[in-house]
DNA sequence: TATGAATGAGTGTTCATTCAT
DNA sequence: TATGAATGAACACTCATTCAT
């Protein structure tokens, strides 16, 4: 191993650090309010490192969002075709949830800026990759729904997710549970509805 | 009608202007990242007059959503208790389109930043508001659900719309249309298995 | 009794009620935190009114404080060329004591800014009247002394009362008892000194 | 040496700096008036680096007043029971003196606003360490006062200090020379009075 | 005369970003 | 590569004063 490759190996350390920080930072005080130098200060560098590794604030949202998106990987069990309706729920529901748990700054990167027209580029990333599998799930799921109106649906199901995932990693123990049940109800019914539907 | 009275009419338009110009603002670029001297600028008024009628930032927020709220009164059509799923979607989707559409500000301060933990205090405001009227309709169309259930099912109906809101609003045209029609049978399918729930 | 004349008697009375305002405003908050907008409030005048009366903040003062040397008038009994000087110390302290309880604006104006560079003009003018007065005393009182020099005991004499009586008036009950008595001896200890001195 | 110590050099040059400016501009303006940013430009440094090194402007007058009492360390000469009242007086006045003279900042910190119940706090801070001393020179000086009427006495003393500094530095040549002889006749006075008390 | 809305420069403070070392 | 001091425009908010009515 030479000079050249210790470095980058201390480079990709510091980068990491740099993402542990500003995923928790993120997921304390939101994308908007956090800081440069909280994130540095969290990561025990200055703020000049910080700008060594990310050309600015945007850029390590980024930069976490695809980390992310790389643990996230194909988290949607991959065959799902023969699946009711209330078991596909379960299946786009739980991991995500799961997901969210384990890794506290996904959730303020995913869910963002409700305002859909300002969202975080980084937001705009992560909701992209996961709009995507799951428009390929309901490709399976509900094959004879006209393509135009699945991409609207894969919308509508993503866009409930992110809006409810908050809700109930706000609450927890029993109010939790009911939470996530609820929306499992929600999402159940709504893909029930879905695969009824004649094109 | 005097001096007195002439004057107060002043005030009162001046403050309804500072609210629009509020209004205009918080839908441009969000509660957070709006500026009170925007404000004032927007409404053709200095600094000091916006303080003269608001004690700070959040005051404005908070004055522009009680205006909401009187505009908005009864929203809901009162007496549902007969209505299909279908029917109750509609009822709540559209007056809340509607209002939305005609009222940009609105759906800042009603949306808010998503995460809920962090609701600047007007959106929670807002949010109350409307979620108390969804839990009275609830109450008709679902009694045997029970209240604590209900009161989750209220929450992720107002939840959902609001998530679905800004995503309707940011199209037009026949695209808005199939989404306004995607959020309906969402909110059909949901309510519907409400229904069909036994206690 | 005309028209003018009775308005001058109203345009009096609001003076009058404007310099009670400032008097109270400026015993709670001190000259500089005072601010003219919470004069007029405390006098249930507006802004504009005060203006009409004063052309700034220091013009209030100074009327103020020519408000208070004409009831101070001669605040000192005039005749005391045989007194002792614990007897003098009683007559310098107490007058100003008393008065200055029952004006609780006066010490503010009295007292002002402690660095003499920048006395408020009020200022000077208070402390300029009863240094006169206090200068005319000691002529009586210790004749022998040089003119030159007279003029700085007096300077000394009002500034050590200036400086004693705050500290006098944040107090109360037998604490404040004790401070003016160790104020009093304060005095008399130096007017003692001054007789006894030869030219 | 080492680039962090040089860095730690350079900051504590800058703190240095900034106490300088803030000195000087609290000497001329008062602590109250001073405007952080005319500190910072004074200091030929921008808002931000002050707000680097200090938290907010009463800050900046803490650090202040610490490093005069630093500075200050035991300013009075300690051994003084066998002193004579007049001896005493010089050994209270002269060190004060001498030291306002060479830190103009300082009586703008020692004097502050005049009315005690709002003294910046970092004016407290220097105004009790004086007193601290003045209190043990005295319990030396006149053992046989009672503690309570000694607590009292340094009040006195301190604040008469206090109240003629200004005066004196406000003068020059001969007519300082002759008020600060005025002011040692008035503390020599007043000691001597006190230790002829019989407890 | 009286009102109170209007002004706008100025306050203390913040923070993304840059730069000298 | 890493530091942390330095920047400066911007923010929310204030207040002595003016002005239209």
């Amino acid at each position: 191993m030479g000079l050249t490759s210790r470095r980058q190996a201390r480079g990709e350390r510091r980068v990491a650090q740099l993402l542990d920080a500003a995923a928790d930072v993120f997921a304390e005080s939101g994308y908007e309010a956090t800081t440069t130098n909280a994130i540095a200060a969290r990561a025990g560098a200055s703020p000049g490192t910080l700008y060594q590794f990310f050309p600015n604030k945007e850029a390590m949202a980024d930069a976490l969002a695809e980390r992310y998106l790389r643990q996230l990987g194909e988290i949607f069990a991959p065959d799902i075709s023969q699946l009711s309706a209330p078991a596909l729920a379960d299946h786009l529901v739980d991991p995500l949830m799961e997901f969210s748990i384990a890794n506290p700054g996904f959730m303020a990167l995913f869910v963002g800026p409700a305002a859909p027209s300002k969202l975080a580029p980084s937001a705009q990333y992560v909701f992209k990759a996961v709009l995507a599998q799951v428009g390929e799930l309901l490709e399976s799921f509900a094959p004879q729904v006209p393509g135009a109106q699945r991409a609207r649906c894969a919308l509508v199901t993503v866009q409930v997710i992110k809006g409810l995932l908050p809700l109930a990693l706000a609450t927890s123990g029993a109010e939790r549970t009911a939470m996530i049940g609820e929306l499992k109800q929600l999402m159940a019914a709504y893909l029930g509805s879905l695969r009824q539907q004649t094109a």
